[in-house]
DNA sequence: TGGACCGTCCCTCCCTGCGGAACATCCGTC
DNA sequence: GACGGATGTTCCGCAGGGAGGGACGGTCCA
């Protein structure tokens, strides 16, 4: 090996198998794939196969010819989830933490956790929180608290069936009954905070973020330490209400919105 | 070798990690990776660097994580693309066919082409057209006219600048300023025909499909021979528009459509 | 029936893909 | 600044995995 390759010549071919595909190209077979890409017959076939037991790929059982599959459905969902949610919350964030001068995130619900998905700090970050992908718990966050106020009873119930609420300080919100009707009470106000529920000392407010269903499909909130949080609480509640409306109009959502 | 495996490990691999990626999951590490897919960190960088060449994996330059690339979101558009056409047209076509006794036909605009994309043969098919994927010239179809007439006319003319209007037949409009007139006359009765135009004693009709943001994207025809299809011309062309009609409702077109 | 086309399978050859370990970089702590 | 821990990147040796040619069976058509 007089120069050392970087890529892999088979997962290289599998990819530029699967580009083939095209909105145009919809369904082709195994010569026509194997004369465009000018490989083997066999050595496609094999490609084919591989792919196509990883559902990237499935076969017409009747024309014997070759399809995209569902896991590229699931793929390009995940990427343009990630994509709209993206630039539509971007601007509407960069206002926040411009009125807020706080940390301004964006969590989407897990089963019982929270996963981070987008994040700007603060100039005054105090390292409170890490990288994008971070989990927590959700019932001790107020993004966390504000996507569980909003699935619907029977939903919840059924999570917090068998959940086991732990502190993560003296104040986060333990017993079901009390949480549950604190969520109640988030959903009426139409947001939710944090008092000290993750992290002694550190506070948030959450708003919901809505797609053209009306579903709330995100949460972002702002926060910082209680210090600097609590004396413009209202203001600040305010500012992300605002902001999650602007950015679920952004993704198509009305207040007279298209049944589902 | 002492059993034949249909599957190739190093493309298996590469599919496991693509589907790794989902929206909650959007950026992930060579580490975190290696990790759940169980292979070597090494391995995996391998992986990454050949599917970020061919633009299924993008890396953050900042973070050095990655995350899936445009490629996967062109991938995903076209096997959606497919899909929501396929899942609308379906029953229009099947009672378009029923209604006429005729072959039902989608195609999409790809250049100066169309591309068939959906098929319902009659019963009393002259053989006349191929398999799905099949091309023709634009100028010569029911469907191709009805694509071109509903472009904006900068773009209409830009395409018009240099096609050689290759004749199929006598019949075939071969003058630019003969067919620029021809579209204009089906833009404004809002459907196309093709009166012997590809090939002698076949005529047919063609209607525009629309989406969501009234974007005709495809056209919906019955064809036919001559002497079928001449009796019921009125009739047939009613059904196809009311036929493309409810399959651009299906996907999301309105008669006030949303500003694009 | 024969020919043309397709997708599938088998066998042989050789080179490609894997993982461990070293390396470079970044960050936080002392 | 030094150190440790985490990350992503590179190199090398080994063995088994991947490619292609060709045979096979099925389908369609004249």
């Amino acid at each position: 090996m007089p120069e050392t390759r970087r890529t892999l010549s088979s997962v290289q071919n599998a990819a530029r198998l699967l580009k083939t595909f095209t909105s145009l190209d919809r369904e082709l077979g195994v010569t026509e794939l194997a004369h465009r890409l000018g490989l083997g017959k066999s050595t496609v076939h094999r490609l084919l196969a591989t792919l196509a037991e990883e559902q990237l790929i499935e076969q017409d059982p009747v024309s014997g010819r070759y399809r995209l599959g569902l896991a590229v459905h699931e793929l390009g969902a995940a990427a343009s989830t990630a994509t709209d949610l993206h630039a539509a919350a971007l601007t509407p964030m960069s206002v926040l933490r411009a009125r807020t001068g706080e940390t301004v995130q964006i969590a989407v619900l897990d089963g019982r956790e929270v996963v981070y998905v987008e994040r700007l700090d603060s100039p005054n970050t105090l390292a409170l929180f890490l990288e994008v992908g971070r989990r927590n718990d959700a019932h001790v966050t107020g993004t966390g608290k504000c996507l569980l106020s909003f699935l619907d009873e029977a939903t919840l119930d059924r999570m917090l069936d068998g959940w086991e609420l732990r502190a993560q300080t003296p104040s986060t919100i333990t017993d079901p009954l009390a949480l549950k009707k604190e969520l109640a009470r988030s959903r009426r106000r139409g947001y939710a905070t944090n008092l000290h529920e993750s992290e002694v000392g550190v506070i948030s407010v959450a708003g919901p973020i809505r797609d053209g269903h009306n579903r709330v499909i995100a949460s972002m909130s702002v926060a910082g330490p209680a210090e600097r949080m609590e004396p413009v609480m209202e203001r600040t509640t305010q500012a992300v209400v605002e902001a999650c409306a602007v950015t679920s109009r952004r993704l198509g959502w009305t207040q007279n919105p298209r049944p589902t």
